[in-house]
RNA sequence: GCCUGGGUGGUGAAAUUGGUAGACACACAGGACUUAAAAUCCUGUGGGAUUUAACUCCCGUGCCGGUUCGAUUCCGGCUCCAGGCACCA
């Protein structure tokens, strides 16, 4: 008999078998993809790693991910391009520089050479000779010509701006290098400074980009995240006039409803009406608010405080004086930098009035005439118009009782027929400052020059190649104080000029690589491939991306779909798609002892001693078993046991199977499914029953984790199953081929080896994925739950489809139901094949 | 503070469209095999009640309330946790 324990058959060996067939993979090429007209292309992309140094937990759960769904494909007919590369750019390899020495060039390198190990270890399908690193200059030149080419198109501008300044290492810090406040290096307290910057302009954009939103099949809640970030809101633009002063503030606000009920204007500290402001303590206050952190979460929780600035505003329509304040919760990069506060009617201006006795003037009444304290809270709810009257230069227009629509389109009217005001769409998504005052970057390609002004270096000229030799740190940026870096020539007018020493903030690399994976050889930035392979038909990565890097990307790719059908040769007759990712799964956060696996810092797990132990097929099992993929899991070792334990189990099962029967009379298409027997119309049932389940869940949930659940189950059940003839031999085979090939995917390297034990090619990879027999999932009989008042009583079992009134009477007759069904049955609720509930 | 998710046994989780809560594993306990250990296999395992036992019953999906014949699932309110908040990537 078959399951006897056989001492002669091969133990699981993953280090004797990973190998094997990797090298199987690498000779017959069998993951590099060629543009194919006569297949249907899928283009399966996960987020590019930052080169950390080694690969961490995070990492392993992204690319087992797209490595099952592209294996999936391939098995599926698809040509499927599943490329990898480097986000090798960014602030980490400064750190690590400062630490070790080691210029951020070689450590870089390093690390992209043992992750790289790595990730031919896992196995993971990729076409490498698409590996593109963001830090080469071959990578980066292109970025730089794209950059000349939006400057042309006016999508660039200059402005200053913002940045954390720490005045003791005299650098620009990164949001995260501010802790509580402070340097994390000389521990200053971080100022504010404001600084020239380079701005792409998304908000060109932001219609688009927001409309086009609901045409991704992404997940609901990054969508959502989406179109708040974008922010559009319909409102109104209203301009005060400084009193004594020749100077207009614009506000926006979307209720002009409540003009009447503004009794001060309140703006930011760098807006450019302070330089006019009179008040002693003025500088005072612009100095301790200059030394708050430069990031909305801070500042949004920080204690809302002002100061008068000595100036008045006149009211636009009823020509009322009211005061100017400066305030720290007023951003001068949102918006105009200035709004109209109605203390009545919002509730941050009514803390604030409290706070300083400023005047709270109700304007709005509710709808039902209820009574409202307006002295102790705001009534924020849309109502009905009160003490709105305009002045006598206005003819005295009242707009009282008019309800919230009525009241603004009238209120607008009078506003722009005196230009005083314009109805606008505002959004509260800013231009891209790509600027970074840092080294480990890609150089911004524009020359200042002394005759021609800020202009970008020549396109002939590219790359502006970062140096990468006898590189220091310490100081700040080098690129600040390398004159053989920053001193040239205008190509223009030939004087001197003097070069951009800022680079590019590292999500422009991000914001186009996918692109560049389809034209990774081109000696242009993208050729007329990426119209074949473009859009990414899944997108795979972190949660953590759902807005910054997801929102540029599709900027990108919406820009270069404007650009370069104009600008490339090979892209002349093309349209390239306006989305670069048609469906995104977004990966939950890998969690350690409840602590983000942070890429910079550095506190991650090394599955290297995982792979070490087990294999790889054990990491990505178990890795995929743990949790569906969109779930934040936090990682323990607890586990990867198990799954080990079931690989030698299957092993053993089918190895066994392979030693103890004929291969050459052992062919499925002997079962005749109608003529089994019960026993084996079961477990035939079981089989493609859990068949059909895998490839729903392979294809539309993507939870892999309950593909894994369903094949041990079906595991389990083979081993229970007992052959007594050749029938049995023949489903029993069928069962473990299925579940090879099944979990071939998410462990491609044992399930290749047994495929090849079973006496086939041991190349996978464009095996056709099995098909359900739908006959074997037919049933005689079901289970019912059998309710009263909705509580589980019974199960009885019946044949299918059987008629409601002997069910209800089969239901009625169990003893259990009996006992609770005490008096005559109000209502009968009968789900076909499923439920009977009987309600007393 | 704002935006977006989430909370189910000792643990990771399952329950896909409102219909059996806890599949599949981990851990643990007991047993088999072994001189022993490892490996492997078998059994049990949400809490409680009852019973020799089988069965059966009650409670239970963060908290409070609602809709429904029926709610882990839908609605309202709260709470805690996580992600993002524009210079971490």
């Amino acid at each position: 008999m078959m399951k006897t324990n056989d001492n002669t058959l091969p133990e699981y060996n993953p280090h004797l078998i990973e190998p094997e067939i990797q090298k199987l993979w690498e000779t017959n090429k069998s993951f590099e993809v060629t543009e194919d007209t006569t297949k249907e292309k899928d283009y399966c992309l996960s987020m590019f790693p930052y080169p950390s140094g080694k690969l961490h937990m995070g990492h392993v759960r992204n690319y087992t991910i797209t490595d099952a769904i592209s294996r999936f494909k391939r098995m599926n007919g698809k040509n499927v391009l599943h490329p990898i590369g480097w986000d090798s750019f960014g602030l980490p390899a400064e750190n690590a520089s400062m630490q070790n020495k080691k210029p951020p060039s070689e450590w870089t390198h390093t690390n992209i050479a043992y992750m790289k190990e790595q990730l031919k270890q896992m196995g993971f399908s990729y076409d490498w000779k698409r590996e593109l690193a963001t830090c080469t200059s071959d990578y980066y030149k292109w970025e730089q010509w794209f950059f000349i080419q939006m400057y042309k198109k006016n999508l660039v501008y200059r402005k200053n701006s913002i940045v954390n300044w720490d005045p003791v290492d005299k650098t620009v810090l990164a949001n995260e290098q501010v802790i509580d406040g402070r340097g994390w290096r000389s521990n200053a307290i971080v100022e504010r400074r404001e600084i020239p910057q380079w701005f792409l302009r998304i908000t060109n954009y932001a219609k688009e980009i927001l409309e086009d939103t609901d045409t991704l099949n992404w997940p609901d809640e990054v969508k959502q995240m989406q179109k708040n970030w974008i922010g559009q809101s319909k409102g109104t633009e209203i301009i005060f006039i400084v009193e004594n002063l020749d100077y207009k503030i614009k506000v926006f606000t979307t209720r002009p409803d409540t003009l009447f009920g503004a009794t001060f204007i309140a703006i930011a500290t760098e807006h450019p009406l302070v330089k006019y402001a009179n008040q002693e303590n003025i500088n005072d206050f612009i100095e301790e608010t200059k030394k708050t952190a430069i990031n909305e979460a801070a500042i949004e929780t920080l204690e809302k405080k002002g100061v008068f600035s000595g100036l008045y505003a006149i009211h636009p329509l009823s020509g009322d004086k009211i005061p100017i304040w400066i305030a720290n919760f007023v951003l001068i990069e949102y918006g105009t930098g200035a709004i109209m506060s109605v203390p009545a009617h919002d509730e941050r201006d009514h803390a604030f009035a409290l706070k300083y006795n400023l005047p709270i003037v109700q304007v709005i009444k509710p709808k039902d005439n209820s009574n409202i304290d307006i002295s102790s809270e705001a009534f924020t709810q849309k109502g009905i118009l009160i003490n709105s009257c305009t002045s006598d230069k206005y003819n005295n227009v009242s707009f009282d009782d008019m309800n919230f629509n009525e009241a603004s389109d009238a209120i607008n009217s009078l506003l722009i027929d005196n230009n005083l005001g314009a109805v606008k769409t505002n959004y509260r998504l800013r231009d891209w400052g790509v600027s970074r005052q840092r080294y480990w970057g890609c150089p911004i390609p524009m020359i200042n020059c002394e005759q021609c002004g800020c202009i970008p270096e020549d396109e002939k000229n590219l790359p502006v190649l970062l140096p990468i030799d006898n590189i220091n740190l310490d100081n700040g940026s080098p690129l600040k104080t390398m004159k053989e870096f920053y001193e040239t020539n205008c190509h223009i007018c030939k004087s001197k000029a003097i070069r951009e020493t800022d680079t590019f903030d590292t999500f422009f690399e991000s914001s186009w690589y996918f692109a560049r994976y389809c034209s990774y050889d081109a000696d242009v930035m993208l050729d007329d491939r990426v119209s074949y392979w473009m859009p990414v038909d899944q997108y795979v990565g972190g949660i953590e991306h759902a807005i910054l890097h997801l929102l540029y990307s599709r900027f990108f790719q919406k820009a270069m779909a404007d650009i370069l059908p104009y600008t490339i040769d090979s892209l002349k007759e093309h349209i390239l798609p306006r989305e670069p990712f048609t469906s995104l799964l977004t990966q939950g956060m890998v969690l350690q002892g409840g602590v983000k696996m942070s890429k910079s810092k550095g506190n991650t797990v090394d599955p290297q001693e995982l792979i070490d132990k087990y294999g790889a097929d054990t990491v990505r099992l178990f890795t995929m078993f743990a949790a569906p993929p969109t779930i934040s899991l936090e990682w323990s070792n607890t586990g990867v046991e198990g799954a080990y334990r079931f690989l030698k189990r299957f092993w053993r099962l089918a190895t066994n199977h392979i030693k103890n029967v004929s291969l050459k009379n052992n062919n499925s298409t002997n079962i005749v499914h109608s003529k089994l027997n019960s026993k084996q119309k079961n477990i035939r049932n079981k089989i493609h029953s859990t068949l059909a389940k895998v490839i729903d869940d392979y294809n539309r949930r993507f939870t892999f984790n309950t593909v894994i659940a369903a094949l041990m189950e079906l595991t389990n059940a083979l081993n229970k199953f007992e052959i007594s003839d050749d029938i049995d031999t023949y489903i029993y085979d069928e069962g473990i081929k299925i579940i090879i090939l099944s979990l071939s995917p998410i462990t491609p390297h044992i399930s290749s080896k047994l495929w090849e034990m079973m006496g086939n090619n041991p190349d996978i990879t464009f095996i056709d994925f099995p098909v359900v027999d739908t006959e074997a999932l037919e049933v005689d009989q079901l289970e019912i739950i059998v309710q009263v008042n909705g509580k589980l009583r019974a199960k009885i079992l019946v044949t299918k489809d059987l008629e409601d009134d002997e069910l209800k009477s089969t239901a009625l007759e169990n003893q259990n139901v009996k006992k609770f069904v005490t008096s005559t049955p109000k209502k009968i609720i009968i789900v076909k094949n499923k439920l009977v509930n009987i309600v007393v």
